[in-house]
DNA sequence: GATATAATGTTATATAATAACACAAGAGTG
DNA sequence: CACTCTTGTGTTATTATATAACATTATATC
């Protein structure tokens, strides 16, 4: 049959996100190349593949890239340490299995934190937009986004209404993404608006978990958002050096 | 240059959509054909484009796309109405440059409305996460995105969070799509979270403009969120009949 | 069951991608 | 300043893929 045929084609690439022709010719050999040809023509004018020489591309999968690369000077960013985001993020996930209210930063380690949550069916507050399409696009999960003014920018939201609208939340678990990292001024981060509202989580969470990668130690962005007292476990993906070790003990902080 | 072609040919792709190798080809008449391949595989890699037999593709703007049709039965909306709704968005989109604060309903018909209000520098509030993002990217708009559960197969925001948030806006017009309207129930729509929301938004506007398709037109959905005396402007893609008219000319709804 | 329409198959042809090697330009380095 | 190493680029031959056009088979409709 054509159209479960053709379901079925769309389902395996949105599965595997890209798949080539030849692949697809062995799992249809009731049919020819050129009628699979044809069935991906369709597809396409659906809007959900691309066609690539050889084969083809789930668009949404071509999209969720997209999502991950948001911020404005991602090429950097991707560069530096996706890998540390990845092993900050394996750290991570296990602990929101604990929590039954979880709260989620903006941020590409977050982003990264939102792939692994898929399994499961956390109820979740974000305030980033694309950690938000990236958890509800695959599960059972409950997600619940903050509003408030969006930022162009890393497609986050923040200001007035955000601190208005977690009001009436609870947070068990608060995952926070730091910009920065200094033993005099703490963990700080770039702007106002989030800043506030990091703050605001802090301290409405049970426990804090601060996310960071090891390249933000030492740096001080414009604002603190709070200090190694306010927080439970801070995840990196490198090993602590002696003197953040000792602070981490006085206050009571644990390191990942 | 290589870092300055690559950019300019990212920039291209990014503007057009879509290029051909020959386009490329003709556009940078100082490099040979294998350069400007490589040049697209760097960029493929980027994750900026897909290659497709013959050219390229901007994944941007295969996502937004993607935005467009959300819907989870998208595939029967854009076959029956999209013209329709091009139609609609365009009667609406002048609609807008009054307002100083404007509230933008979920919908495909209100992502086409976002597209046309890409000029310009509304404060736009929304519960549409695709309507948000496509506002947000390419303009100086100030996108106000409500809080609230998010609806994986709408994308779209809703529940008590979102009332609550809308409480402290005022709005000056509200574009509101319907799902049906039948002279008995008047405009309906078929989710209660969302029924809510627009039955609230309707009361707190200075005026309140409905956009629907033709298609819509004698069907009734679960939730009549109102009626034509609560609405100031009807647009739709066709002429209405005789009954609608008169309807809307005693309840002072003006049809465009 | 006859006719129209849609879906599929087949082939030849045109088109594009790849790989492999060759060449040139610039950046360090001794 | 020669050198060689790297990086970017060009050329060609080869391979792979897409397309177009027509032939065939299924499916529906009356």
């Amino acid at each position: 049959m054509l159209k479960d045929r053709r379901q079925s084609i769309s389902e395996i690439i949105e599965q595997r996100g890209e798949i080539s022709l030849h692949e697809l010719e062995a799992l249809f050999p009731d049919v020819s190349s050129m009628t699979i040809r044809r069935d991906l023509d369709y597809l396409e004018t659906e809007n959900k593949i691309v066609k690539i020489k050889g084969g083809a591309k789930s668009i949404s999968h071509l999209s969720r890239s997209l999502l991950h690369e948001i911020e404005g000077d991602y090429v950097q960013r991707k560069i530096v340490n996706a890998e540390g985001k990845r092993i900050i993020a394996e750290k991570a996930a296990p602990l929101a299995e604990s929590g039954r209210s979880i709260f989620i930063d903006a941020g590409s380690t977050m982003m990264q934190l939102a792939r692994l949550l898929k399994i499961g069916r956390y109820p979740i507050v974000t305030n980033a937009v694309n950690v938000a399409m990236e958890l509800s696009q695959n599960q059972s999960a409950t997600v619940n986004l903050i509003g408030g003014a969006l930022n162009r920018r890393n497609m986050c939201v923040s200001g007035a209404g955000a601190l208005d609208h977690m009001r009436h939340i609870n947070i068990d678990i608060a995952f926070i993404a730091a910009s920065g990292y200094s033993v005099e001024d703490g963990f700080t981060n770039g702007s106002f608006d989030e800043y506030e509202l990091k703050r605001y989580v802090i301290q409405k969470a049970k426990k804090t978990v601060i996310l960071m990668d090891s390249t933000k130690l030492g740096k001080t962005m414009p604002y603190t958002f709070c200090n190694p007292e306010d927080v439970d476990i801070l995840i990196m993906d490198k090993e602590p050096d002696e003197t953040l070790r000792a602070i981490a003990n006085k206050a009571g902080m644990t390191i990942m």
